[in-house]
DNA sequence: TGGTTGACTGACCGCTCGTTCAGCGCGGTG
DNA sequence: CACCGCGCTGAACGAGCGGTCAGTCAACCA
């Protein structure tokens, strides 16, 4: 079951022009990225591109798809760890963050294709494929939420609203801390994340100090 | 000092542009959103849009600052009011509600301006004119905050990262109730968010019920 | 009513982009 | 050495964009 020469060619023309791809992307954003500098980015012509993908649809779609499974094997490692329902949501923060602090460029991928609009029949396409994807996500961290409620250690809240609050708020942070010129340490941003949903921000009356 | 009857019909002209340039951004993203279609959309020729507007950046960029004193106003009155902080919190997030579920296709014109990559060029002029904006907006939540915080009501964290966290999340939760066919009362996700906000997500020991 | 104006139009232009394909060079073969 | 086969190239093409401007005509004056 080797690969041949061939295969391993192949496989690495794909790659590079995928790597590229992310990078031209997350530089200048889903609608100006060109395929000319794409293909400058991995070295190659612009023709060489569209023996490896039929178009630029499918470029966008496989190299998506290529990424965010990364990034869902790293989360999944986080959530599916056996501690408390503190730990998990922890670590599953601290995952996000990490991954997308060592994959900037991903990172603005994503959100690219999140927000991209365009046609009719390229928004349908969108929903069928990309939508999935982060519906995924969400779906995920609302099962641990509502393990968590299923055991009283939760409040009884719509877990798939409360999901997608926790997410995007991070994301939020996670894309300021990438324009921040000092942004503080990764874990007190996590802390301040991580603290405030399961505490809330609140001091209670009967701690608060005399003013 | 009454308007003539050319400041009328200018001024018509202009605001009717300017709708039509929301519908059309609002449905089809901001890249793919064309003069040709914006000019249909109003009811004019394309070239008549070069009559009120210097090219397609003045006329997206006039646009955005018309809409977004109305969001700002709105926010403003709500959390301008003299209530405790908890109230004045609630008002916010249900004002940001009611108006995006007022203005759909508003929102989504402010999402793709946010997002909007581009050139170097583009990328500056955007952070200078747009950026702004959002940032008042943070700011604006990240005093209130504050002042709860030296008022001893609320812990000592970073307001600016709290309020993009707040923001960031409850917007995509208005998302979310857009594409939603049966969504819940809004006051029941504004309760969502403001409670996990102020009093977090976990039942405390004390409460818990045996299982 | 004939003349003048200027708001409006839409065919047109230059340009950029995704996509194609005739041809190039190079490693293997007889 | 001549001859392919094939991965690759980049000039060329057509579609579609933002922006232009010569021409049109209803409204208004003299």
């Amino acid at each position: 079951m080797t690969k041949s020469k061939e295969e391993v060619v192949q496989e690495f023309r794909v790659q590079s022009i995928q790597e590229a791809a992310i990078r031209v992307i997350s530089r200048k954003g889903m609608a100006a990225a060109t395929m000319q500098e794409i293909a400058e980015e991995a070295g190659v012509a612009k023709g060489t591109i569209y023996l490896y993908f039929r178009d630029r649809e499918e470029l966008v779609e496989k190299t998506f798809e290529t990424a965010i499974g990364q990034l869902h094997a790293r989360l999944d490692a986080a959530m599916d760890g056996s501690g408390s329902f503190e730990e998990r949501l922890r670590a599953l923060v601290t995952a996000q963050f990490s991954f997308f602090s060592e994959n900037r460029e991903f990172f603005r991928l994503y959100h690219s294709l999140r927000m991209t609009q365009g046609s009719a029949s390229q928004q349908r396409r969108q929903k069928r494929n990309c939508q999935p994807q982060f519906r995924a996500r969400i779906d995920r961290l609302a099962g641990l939420l509502k393990q968590a409620m299923d055991a009283g250690e939760v409040r009884p809240l719509d877990p798939a609203r409360l999901a997608l609050f926790l997410i995007e708020g991070s994301i939020a942070i996670v894309l300021e801390r990438l324009t921040d010129d000092a942004p503080p340490a990764e874990s007190e941003d996590v802390e301040l994340i991580v603290s405030t949903m399961l505490n809330g921000i609140v001091i209670p009356k009967s701690k608060r100090s005399t003013h």
